[in-house]
DNA sequence: TTATTTTCATAAGCTATTAATATCATTTTT
DNA sequence: AAAAATGATATTAATAGCTTATGAAAATAA
C-alpha cells in the first residue's frame, strides 16, 4: 500500500483543473480510472484530499499540503528521468607506477586536459601491486602498468615501449662505447631499486639474460636516487629512455647513457581497465590520445 | 514505462549493500525481482547504474549521480506518506547516544508514552556520528546529542545540562573531599572511553582545561566498564550526574562521586531534527514534554 | 586440481494492480 | 421536465511486477 508516482500526477492534475474529466485527459487515462485511484489514495492516507460537491471540486487543507510537497517531488522525478549519462564527464582516477609517472605525466597531461575538458584526471602514483588491487576494488578506473599483467579481470592496450639505457659515470670503462651488448655486462653488477618496483623486475631479468650478479647491498628507493648513485660512482644501472634528460650537454654530463644493441632490453607499458567497466569508450578514447602524445616525444 | 518509486528503493538498497541478495532482502522481494527491475531501469535510462563483476558490485559515476538525487526524492516521498491529518500518530524514530540512553530513557519514556498515546517511539542507541548520518538519511526522525552539533540541516533545542562528577575509589586521596577543582586534577590521569564516544571528547576537553594527561592504555567500551575499572582501582574518571546511582548507601560504596566547583565540567544535551521535516510540531511537543520530565528528576 | 558455494542473470508462469468499457445517480441547465 | 454534465461504481481486460526454478561464472574450500 504505497503511494505511486502516478498517484502524484493524478492529484496534481486534479488540483490544477478541479475537474475529474479534464484531469484524466491530461493524464491520458479515462475518468473512472482517475476517480478510482484517487479514492484508494485517500483511503490509504486516511483523509480526503478533495471535497467534491456535485458542481465544484475543492481541495482540502490537507490536500493542499499534499500538493505542495508532491509538486516538488514530481519536479525532481522529472529531473531524474532526464538525467543523462555523459561518460566523458566526472572524475577519472588513473594510477601510474613510480618509475614512470614523473617522466610521462608532463608529456601527456596537457594534451589530455585539452582533449577531455570535462574529465577531471586524478592521478595517483603507487607500486604496481597496489595499483592492481585498487583497480580491482574500483578505487582506480585505469592504470598504466608494465606488461604483462596476469589478471584476467582486466582489458589492456599496449601503449608504448621504453628502451633501457646503461647509465655509467664518465670514468667508467664502458663510458665511451657508442653502443653495448648484453655480453658487455658479464662482469658489471648493477644497482637496483628496492622490492616492489616493477623496474626492479625488469632489471633483474636483464641481469638473468646477461648472467650478471647484482649489488645486493644497495636498494634505491627511487630512480633519481639510482641516478645520483651512478653519478657518485657507487655503481652503474639501467635507466629507461623516457627518464633520460633531453638537454644532454655532453661536456658537463655526470652520467652517460649508452644504448643497447639488444632489443630485449626494454619495458612495455600498457593501459589497463576492468573488463566490466561501463566507461570502456572513455578509456579507449584516452588511450588513443595517450598513444599519439607519447609518440610525438 | 516510467521510473517508479520502487525502482528508487531498489537502487538505493543496492548502492548501500552492494549485494543483490541483501538489497533484495532489504526491499522484501526476491533477488531475481530486483535484478530484473534494475535491468529494465538501466535500459530505460540508457546507461548502467552499477558495474557487476561476479564478486563485486560497484556503482558507476552515473549511478552515483542517480543515487544522490534519488535519496532526496525518497526522503520526501516517505515524508509525504507519513503526512497525516494528525501528526501525533505513527512511528517516531528517536536516536540517543550510548552514554546517555540507559540513564535517561527510564526517566522519560513513561511520560512520553502517557502524553502521546498514538505515537510509537522507536528508540535506537548509536554513537553520535551514526546518529547524525541516520538523521540526515531519514532513518531517524530526531536525535538527542551533545551540543554543539555543527550540521546546518538540523534545528535544535537545548534540553538539559548534565554535570560531571569525579569518580574515585574509597582509598583514593581525593575520596574524602566534599568538592574539587580542576587544579586538583593536575596530576591525576583519567580513564577514558574508546574513540567515537562524545563523552570521550567531553572528558578530553576537561583534561585540556586541567592540564592532565590521560591513561592511554585503557579505552573502555562503555560507561559501566569505566565504573568497574574505578571500583577495581585501575584509575579514576568522570561520570555524568545522570549516571550516578540514586540510592547512595555511603557505607557500602565502592565508587565515590565528587562534584566539581567549576561549572565548565558539564555536558549539554539537545534535541535535533531536520529543518525541512513536516512534523516540526511533534518534535516541539515532544521536546516540551522531555524538558519538564528531565527537570523533575 | 576438482568440488562446493556464492552470486547475479534468465525464463516461465502467476498475481495483483491499474486501466478501459459500460452504466448509474445526481445536479445543473435549458 | 428533458437533456446535459459530472462524478461514482461494477465488470472486464491489460500489464507490470513478483515468485519459483534454473543457469552460468567466479570465488572458495578440499
Amino acid at each position: 500500500m504505497k503511494i505511486s508516482i502516478q498517484d502524484l500526477r493524478y492529484v496534481l492534475a486534479l488540483a490544477k483543473t478541479k475537474h475529474f474529466g479534464q484531469a484524466a485527459k491530461a493524464c491520458f487515462v479515462t475518468q473512472p480510472s482517475l476517480s478510482n485511484q484517487l479514492k484508494h489514495l485517500e483511503t490509504r492516507l486516511g483523509a480526503p484530499l478533495f471535497e467534491r460537491s456535485r458542481k465544484h471540486v475543492m481541495i482540502t487543507d490537507f490536500g493542499q499540503q499534499f500538493v505542495t510537497k508532491a509538486k516538488t517531488i514530481l519536479q525532481q522525478i522529472d529531473d531524474l528521468e532526464s538525467l543523462q549519462d555523459d561518460p566523458f564527464t566526472g572524475n577519472l582516477k588513473m594510477g601510474i607506477f613510480p618509475t614512470l609517472a614523473p617522466y610521462l605525466l608532463p608529456k601527456i597531461m596537457p594534451k589530455l586536459i585539452q582533449k577531455f575538458p570535462a574529465l577531471r584526471f586524478i592521478v595517483s602514483e603507487e607500486k604496481t601491486a597496489t595499483l592492481v588491487q585498487k583497480l580491482k576494488d574500483g578505487e582506480l578506473d585505469c592504470i598504466l602498468a608494465a606488461e604483462p599483467l596476469s589478471d584476467t579481470q582486466f582489458t589492456h592496450q599496449h601503449m608504448f615501449t621504453d628502451s633501457f639505457f646503461l647509465a655509467v659515470y664518465p670514468s667508467h670503462p664502458l663510458a665511451s662505447a657508442p653502443q653495448i651488448t648484453l655480453q658487455d655486462l658479464h662482469h658489471e653488477p648493477l644497482l637496483l631499486l628496492e622490492e616492489g618496483h616493477c623496474m626492479r623486475d625488469n632489471a633483474l631479468s636483464v641481469c638473468a639474460l646477461a648472467g650478471t650478479p647484482v649489488h645486493e647491498d644497495y636498494r634505491a628507493t627511487s630512480m633519481e636516487t639510482l641516478r645520483y648513485m651512478v653519478a657518485a660512482k657507487v655503481g652503474i644501472t639501467l635507466i629507461p629512455e623516457i627518464a633520460i634528460p633531453r638537454d644532454t650537454q655532453t661536456s658537463a654530463q655526470s652520467v652517460i647513457y649508452i644504448p643497447f644493441k639488444d632489443h630485449r632490453v626494454q619495458r612495455h607499458i600498457g593501459l589497463y581497465w576492468r573488463k566490466q567497466t561501463s566507461r570502456k569508450m572513455v578509456f579507449e578514447a584516452v588511450f588513443a590520445s595517450l598513444k599519439t602524445s607519447t609518440l610525438t616525444k
